[in-house]
RNA sequence: GGGUGAUUAGCUCAGUGGUAGAGCGCUUCGUUCACAUCGAAGAUGUCGGGGGUUCAAAUCCCUCAUCACCCACCA
């Protein structure tokens, strides 16, 4: 049956990739030779909420050439597939779909239990939608060993396979052991929307347009002080007798918890003042607090009044200054960002506060977080409201820093001046959660914390020798470092971890894994993997109290308890939701809820319970461990030694902190091996006004769409042909139709050949490798031609220059393949070489549909197919080894020869505008041996895609044109057809062009210095450059006078 | 404020020391038996400005301008 005129991509897709899997042909090991090395690569795994978009696709496509590639050529292969649990996201989908359902239970309602159950059923339901995108884009994982960062954690489905939790907890049991991981009160950021912490990476500063207001904070007892302001040269530009400090703030409602004010030390403003107390110019008269004003080096004595207010529970900065100086940090917030409402009542409040600013009293950092400062009228009132109205009490009151501005009155019109509050409008930067989009709250918590500081140094260290490897051209895979391509993006990774903070881990999230922490009552943490782990611990801990006398008073029994036993229990969930201090929810165990003391007559055996820390790790934790945890560790499988350490990360720039570091300092903290050898960083993929694709700016391209409309060879090619390493990829749907294109061509090269029965049916998928016996110079041409596309296609993919190979390609089957050599076959297929072509034909689309298959799958398999009875699928033929020995320079540089005469033919026919249809005699009017040769081998191609009519040997006629070629030269005569002096004007016009090239060339030839410091090779270039053009342009100028006798 | 990068044909971009290329677009011609999702021919560039190193610079160095991104941040 003969082939369909264009490829049908949207009906053979699916049937190509099922035929894929259904010879199992992406698993791990498939085509691998014996004893081959192996090729590992790790999917970035897209979260399971995910759906296909154009930078999956772009990230996958690469992945998959280099997967392909590797298979073809027998390495061991496994690209390891799977998803991410994504905390957040996940958690965010689940409760959004229940919501759906005005009858559905919320998440707290239903508890936490229920809430996993529903979640693990959303997974089942919708969790591979992304697998299914992938596939169409072609993606080769071995999707039987499709992993999940929650596999077998509790409440996976029985029929889940895969241990990932089990990792996981280990690694986090085995880093807090080794003191890699701690637990503390520290300043977080907290997002109000999900209600819980999140990391520093997850923070996004967006700007927004922002007031700052200021406000007087009277002296204690009403003291004055002289205030001097002084210009830069001393000179006293004011000086007035002040009872109060001025300060600026963008977060009026923070003033609440001021712990001090705080000045530059070297601030003669202020100095006068410093250990006095100040009073926070809001909240009830009678209760207002003093707070002192202490120095630090943190206020800018050029900024705004050189004053700062410190709220040590409410602003970073502000945090620094409180505990270098020992200030308290008055949290004002809870979990959703109003402020709190409990505790007790604000004078009471206030009253403890005031003892403690006047060092009367010093609070426990507990006792401290307890104490609720905001005054009663403001409690429970979101952060904004409470800070409108702390704006009008204050302004109301007098308080407000004012300023003398015009202003119009709206009865009269008439202008006067008045005294105004001073409020600054500036644009400035406000953290925001990645995911809620609300701005983040900073927060007084505890939370759990990666030490990284204890674990950068190794992750560090593994990339400046493998950056040093590569620089130094000795780069080892084999050997225990990494490097990062292209190297722009390990300066990123360098400067980031060379600067790191602490990694807060913790994450009041109900979907992920829970920490594997319990509490005793006395708030001592028991890690373990199970909580038969934590019990034994926790038995360990209170005999050693009992022993020493002092269990009964730590666990807050009156010490005539006489103790004989202890009981330890622990529950991993329970159905009572308590609040805790934050206001937030905690599952608690349900028999704590009834601590019972027993009696046995002789003593006492105290029951203790231990309550599970109910938060769950950052995913980054999880996915952290990747490389490892999809292999099977901790247990040391045949995978695990087979494919780790792996071979490439292929990931975007904008994870490398989120991902690539921390892989790097978790793999190599648990394992002390790198994750892998060699990490290629590609750049985003942008629409085609170089905007960053998104939702709301509605310029997304879906590449579900795409592949639909263009198929996914041409998506795929597009994006690779445009994967110039660092650089972004601005997309455009005429680009990839260019790519079709491109795929029609192919498909119509092949057509031509199963026309002129030019496949090789019957022959297997080894004997393509095969070199075809060629005589004749145009086979052997591209032969030659073929085996420099496949050197450099692997060269190119070698140094990850996907662009690089794509473009070979391209430039290969379309100006090579389908613009000469098909051309050039035509003629032969009914003289004495027809075999010969038929048989190199075959084996060059042969060789076509290989070297393009890691690029584009579906296409090359089917032309595959369709183009003999193969041994072997296209997706596990042998990769071509053809090389240098299969180029015939000889055969090159004839059809090179004879290439450059169509052209010169071609171009002057075009020029003097003879039509294409009328053949034109060809007149030889000196020629070489060589060429002679040349012409005589290769006339039927030549005058058939010159349109000519035959060759005479003879002097050139009147009016006729010339071309000039290497050895000798043609005239074609076109007596009463040719303008002579349009022909002159050609003429003049390429001799003009080849004088200004001969004139550069003779002026480096005639500089001496060049001669002398030029290389070798490059002076006997330009001479021979020279030469060949000073021919040329005698030849030109023999035409010129020749055309001048008769014109 | 710190960092990184970009500036090349009308557009989108390759090009890491040897005298500038591709795709798209544009112009002219063409229903030649693989392909009009095509073919042939063609036009278009002070390689952002200035300076330097070099026999030789789009390429290396300095500087300026503009733009982009990342990180941090002024209460």
């Amino acid at each position: 049956m003969p082939m369909e005129k264009t490829f049908n991509a949207a009906e053979a897709e699916e049937r190509l990739y099922a035929a894929w899997e259904m010879a199992g042909a992406f698993k791990a090991g498939a085509n691998a030779k014996p004893g081959a090395e192996t090729f590992c690569i790790m999917i970035p795994p897209p979260n399971v909420t995910g759906s296909l978009h154009m930078g999956h696709a772009f990230n996958n496509t690469l992945q998959d050439i280099l997967v392909r590639w590797h298979r073809m050529r027998g390495f061991d292969t496994l690209w390891q597939p799977g998803q991410d649990h994504a905390g957040i996201a996940t958690q965010m989908v689940v409760e959004r779909e229940l919501a759906k359902d005005k009858s559905n239970a919320t998440r707290r309602e239903m508890g936490r239990e229920k809430f996993l159950e529903k979640v693990w059923e959303w997974k089942g339901k919708s969790g591979d939608t992304i697998i299914t995108q992938l596939k169409r884009l072609g993606a080769s994982c071995d999707w039987s060993r499709n992993a999940f960062t929650m596999s077998g954690a509790p409440g996976a489905p029985a029929s889940d396979e895969g241990n990932f939790h089990d990792a996981v907890i280990k690694v986090f049991v085995d880093m807090y052991n080794k003191g890699l991981i701690y637990r503390g009160k520290r300043l977080v950021n907290w997002d109000p929307h999900f209600e819980t912490a999140i990391s520093d990476l997850e923070v996004e500063q967006i700007e927004v347009q922002g007031h700052m207001w200021h406000f007087k904070y009277p002296l204690a007892g009403g003291e004055t002080y002289e205030y001097v302001e002084k210009d830069a040269d001393g000179n006293v530009t004011l000086r007035e007798t002040r009872d109060y400090i001025s300060i600026a703030t963008t977060r009026p409602e923070t003033m609440l918890g001021d712990g001090a004010v705080a000045v530059h030390p070297s601030d003669e403003r202020y100095a006068p003042i410093v250990g006095k107390l100040c009073e926070i110019p809001v909240g009830p008269k009678e209760h207002r607090r003093l707070i002192p004003i202490i120095t630090d080096e943190y206020p800018d004595p050029s900024f705004g009044s050189g004053a700062v207010k410190i709220t040590g529970a409410h602003d970073f900065n502000d945090y620094g200054v409180a505990k270098r100086g020992n200030i308290p940090c008055y949290r004002l917030m809870d979990t959703k960002a109003h402020m709190r409402a409990d505790g007790a009542a604000y004078a009471e409040a206030a009253a403890v506060a005031m003892s403690v600013a006047r060092g009367e009293k010093t609070l426990s950092e507990a006792e401290t977080d307890a104490l609720n400062l905001v005054p009663d009228d403001l409690r429970g009132l979101d952060r904004y409201e409470a800070r409108s109205r702390v704006i009008d009490q204050i302004t109301a009151e007098g308080l407000a820093v004012t300023v003398l501005m015009k202003s119009i009155d709206k009865e009269t019109g008439a202008e006067h001046l008045e005294r105004l509050p001073l409020v600054e409008q500036n644009r400035m930067m406000q953290p925001h959660g990645d995911r809620s989009k609300v701005v983040i709250e900073p927060m007084l918590t505890d939370q759990w914390f990666v030490d990284t500081a204890k674990i950068v140094e190794p992750a560090l260290e593994a990339v400046r020798k493998g950056m040093a490897a590569q620089e130094a051209g000795q780069f080892d895979k084999t050997a225990n470092y990494t490097r990062i391509l292209p190297e722009r993006d390990a300066k990123t990774y360098f400067h980031w971890l060379e600067n790191i903070e602490p990694w807060c881990i913790s994450r009041q999230l109900w979907w992920g894994h829970q920490i594997p922490v319990w509490y005793g009552p006395d708030g001592k943490a028991f890690c373990g993997d199970v909580y038969e782990a934590a019990i034994e611990l926790a038995e360990e801990h209170y005999w050693a109290l009992h022993e020493a006398g002092t269990l009964a008073q730590t666990l807050g029994y009156s010490e005539d308890v006489r103790i004989k036993g202890i009981k330890v229990f622990a529950e991993e969930f329970g159905d009572i939701v308590r609040h805790d201090e934050m206001g937030r929810e905690r599952a608690v165990p349900v028999d704590t809820a009834h601590v019972e003391v027993l009696s046995d007559g002789d003593g006492t055996v105290i029951g203790i319970f231990l309550e599970r820390d109910p938060d769950v790790l950052d995913t980054w934790f999880s996915s952290g461990l990747w490389p490892i945890g999809t292999l099977g560790w901790p247990e040391e499988t045949e995978e695990l030694k087979k494919y780790f350490p792996t071979d490439v990360l292929v990931t975007g720039f904008d994870i490398i902190f989120f991902w690539v570091a921390r892989m790097m300092m978790m793999q190599l903290a648990v394992v002390d091996q790198v994750p892998f050898h060699t990490v290629y960083v590609h750049a985003l993929v942008r629409d085609e006004k170089g905007k960053k694709m998104s939702k709301s700016l509605g310029n997304v391209l879906d590449p579900l769409d795409l592949i639909a409309e263009y198929g996914a060879d041409a998506v795929r090619f597009t994006l690779t042909a445009m994967a110039a390493m660092g650089r972004d990829l601005k997309l455009s749907k005429d680009r990839i139709a260019g790519y079709r294109n491109f795929t029609t061509k192919l498909w119509n090269a092949t057509r031509f050949a199963e026309m002129n029965d030019a496949l090789r049916q019957h022959v297997g998928g080894t004997e393509a490798a095969r070199k075809p016996d060629a005589t004749h110079t145009v086979n052997r041409w591209i032969i030659g031609e073929t085996a420099r596309a496949r050197l450099a296609v692997d060269e190119a993919l070698a140094a990850y220059r996907f662009n690089d190979a794509a473009n070979t390609l391209y430039a290969f089957v379309w100006g090579k393949v389908c613009d000469w050599y098909v051309e050039f076959a035509k003629p032969l297929m009914d003289g004495d070489d027809a075999n010969e072509t038929r048989a190199t034909m075959a084996w060059v689309l042969d060789q076509c549909y290989i070297l393009l298959h890691p690029f584009m799958p579906f296409i090359t398999e089917e032309l595959w197919g369709q183009t003999g009875q193969r041994e072997k699928l296209l997706v596990h033929a042998d990769w071509p080894e053809c090389g240098a020995d299969f180029i015939d320079e000889t055969a090159d540089r004839e059809m090179n020869w004879v290439i450059a005469l169509i052209e010169e033919i071609r171009s002057a026919r075009a020029q003097m505008h003879v039509p294409a249809g009328l053949k034109l005699p060809l007149v030889m009017t000196a020629m070489d041996e060589k060429g002679r040769a040349a012409f005589a081998r290769n006339e039927p191609m030549i005058t058939r895609l010159a349109r000519l009519d035959g060759m005479t040997e003879g002097t050139a006629p009147k009016g006729a044109i010339t071309v000039p070629v290497e050895g000798g030269s043609f005239a074609i005569p076109l007596e009463g057809v040719i303008d002579i002096a349009e022909e002159k004007a050609r003429l003049f016009k390429t001799l003009e062009k080849l004088e200004k090239d001969l004139n550069g060339l003779r002026a480096r030839l005639s500089n001496p210095k060049f001669v002398e410091s030029a290389p070798e090779e490059i002076v006997e270039e330009t001479r021979e450059k020279l030469t060949l053009g000073e021919d040329e342009a005698a030849k030109l100028n023999a035409a010129l006078k020749r055309l001048s006798e008769i014109g």
